[in-house]
DNA sequence: GACTCAATAT
DNA sequence: CATATTGAGT
């Protein structure tokens, strides 16, 4: 068994890799059919001979989890002792006959398609959805054993517990979703790869009719799981977030136990109204045509765009909005993204992108980008405006919220500076739920002494953002320092540099009558800082010189224009 | 359609 | 009361 189970558990994308026997007399259609087939990701094998086939489904050298038969009029019955053989692997028969009885032998004798010829691309790409359909709905146990594993990756890929078919009421409840798995298989689907929704069903028995794409991402799911795109990140990630329900169907989501996946369920569920007795009998597997006629409780938010596919049983498609729990992990996504966007390019679209965060919506992430800028706004303002002394003078009332501040493109040259010298804005630190009071997301004021894996402090060129995602300030830029320095030479030679260079960059920026004014005051009250009452800035060359006297050779490059334009 | 802000709901 | 969702305005 060259396959085994923990293989596929961790099945990426997929239909990629499905294992194809194709069984074709013709070589060179085989060869062409292969090639497509491959083209598509898939495995093939090619067999010229029946028995060869059947041989090496037996013998178990390989795992197959499909079959495609060629058929011709030479061996119009050719197939069928395949077919027979072989009845655990879903066979598509393919031929250029156009014979409705021998179509009809082939379905009979337990094929699950005949595609006519010439094949589209689309009916051939789809035709791992046989695969599925068979792990699925074989009866439970008849699957065989090439599908098992398939099906384990499925569900382990839709987050769902495996279904025990002979569910006999037992208590326990570990799986408390095992009352209704294919509606929650329904539901879920649309986490399967993209073929379906892009390309259309194959004709033959469509069991699939919960298919939606995922599309914009405008309704809710009921799972969010995080796709970790980040570095193995162990820290407590795994954590599944309550799903609790209201009432009755309480339908935790638990976590795939596959290795390296790790998800949060996040939100939850709302049944209005209790389905009361329809999951009574209801356990019994649906194991054919999903009837899963649940509560009609349709309440707006339909969205049945989405469906690109038909969903003819019923629209009811249980959609309830789900409400978002923004977990710690989730919000440090969020600020993550938003740190990467930077602050005024963080928009919810963007964000959610960078996110990567199923099941989260725009909406979601805009409330809490709300939220997040109000916090922000907060908190902002206060230490901000030591430095940046009322903005303008009067019609700052409808301006952005950020005020456009030279917080980018600092280089990062001064590091003998104390502690990175930023702004402390303080976090904002939801209520603590979090696992033993630990206070990960740091001191709140203090966004550097958090614990050192909870963040990496991107390197970010000037835009370093607290859990909050507050940019920090430029180091040593403006007056202010958080701690106080010792009045040592070296560091009064930096004052002067420094508040040269307020001078320099704001006048590069625009030419802000209150910075200048903030200077002269500042020269002011520090009058041991020469600087001239011109105000006309030294010369480059005589602050280096300065600087160099005091022992002080490496300086910054000048920085013009890396502020944005605006 | 997307973004923001305000109102409302949980 | 804090936080998320919904709705309205731009």
């Amino acid at each position: 068994m060259v396959c085994t189970e923990n293989e596929l558990l961790g099945w990426k994308d997929f239909p990629k890799g499905l294992k194809v026997l194709l069984l074709d007399k013709d070589c060179n259609s085989a060869s062409e059919m292969r090639s497509r087939l491959e083209q598509m990701e898939y495995i093939v094998y090619v067999f010229c001979d029946e028995n060869e086939a059947l041989s090496a489904i037996s013998s178990k050298s390989e795992v197959f989890h499909l079959a495609i038969v060629e058929v011709t009029a030479g061996n119009r019955d050719g197939g069928l002792k395949f077919l027979t053989s072989a009845r655990d692997l879903p066979t598509i028969m393919v031929s250029g006959i156009h014979s409705i009885s021998t179509m009809m032998k082939c379905i009979a004798h337990g094929a699950v398609e005949f595609l006519q010829k010439p094949l589209s691309d689309d009916k051939l790409r789809n035709i791992w959805q046989h695969v599925v359909h068979k792990a699925f709905n074989s009866g439970g146990k008849n699957v065989s054993e090439s599908l098992k594993p398939v099906k384990e990756s499925l569900l382990s890929m839709l987050e769902l517990q495996p279904v025990k078919s002979e569910v006999k009421n037992e208590a326990d409840n570990e799986n408390s979703n095992g009352a209704e798995p294919l509606t929650s298989v329904v539901e879920n689907q649309k986490e399967l790869p993209p073929y379906c929704d892009k390309y259309p069903a194959p004709s033959t028995p469509q069991q699939k009719q919960g298919v939606r794409s995922v599309d914009d991402g405008d309704f809710q799911d009921h799972t969010i799981l995080s796709t970790e795109q980040d570095s193995g990140v162990n820290e407590g990630d795994t954590k599944s977030v309550e799903t609790t329900c209201c009432d009755s169907v309480a339908e935790t989501t638990v976590l795939a136990d596959s290795p390296g996946r790790l998800g949060e369920a996040i939100t939850k569920e709302e049944h209005d109204f209790a389905a009361d007795q329809k999951m009574e009998d209801h356990i019994a597997t649906c194991s054919r045509s999903n009837d899963c006629t649940g509560n009609g409780s349709t309440r707006s938010a339909d969205s049945s765009k989405a469906s690109g596919l038909h969903s003819s049983s019923g629209t009811k498609a249980n959609k309830k909005k789900m409400k978002v729990d923004w977990t710690p992990e989730l919000h440090k996504k969020f600020v993550k993204a938003v740190e990467q966007l930077g602050i005024d390019q963080a928009i919810p679209s963007r964000i959610l992108e960078l996110m990567k965060v199923e099941g989260l919506t725009r909406h979601n992430v805009a409330s809490h980008l709300q939220k997040f800028r109000m916090q922000r706004r907060q908190i902002l303002p206060k230490e901000d405006e030591k430095r940046w002394p009322r903005p303008q003078p009067r019609d700052s009332v409808q301006r952005s919220y950020y005020p456009h501040k030279p917080v980018m493109a600092f280089p990062t040259y001064h590091s003998n500076h104390a502690p990175a010298s930023g702004q402390f804005y303080p976090a904002w630190v939801p209520p603590g739920n979090y696992p033993n009071g630990a206070r990960i997301w740091g001191s709140p004021y203090y966004p550097g002494w958090r614990p050192s894996e909870t963040w990496h402090w991107t390197p970010h060129p000037g835009l370093c953002a607290d859990v909050w995602g507050c940019p920090v300030t430029p180091p040593s830029f403006g007056s202010c320092p958080p701690y106080p320095q010792n009045a040592s030479g070296l560091h009064k030679a930096v004052g002067i540099q420094n508040r040269y260079s307020i001078l320099e960059k704001s006048l590069d920026l625009q030419p802000a009558e209150e910075v200048i004014d903030k200077v002269v005051k500042e020269a002011i009250n520090k009058p041991w800082l020469p600087l001239p009452l011109g105000l006309k800035p030294p010369s480059t060359e005589s602050v280096l010189d300065a600087l160099s006297k005091q022992g002080i050779s490496t300086v910054p490059p000048r920085i013009t224009g890396s502020f944005r334009p605006h």
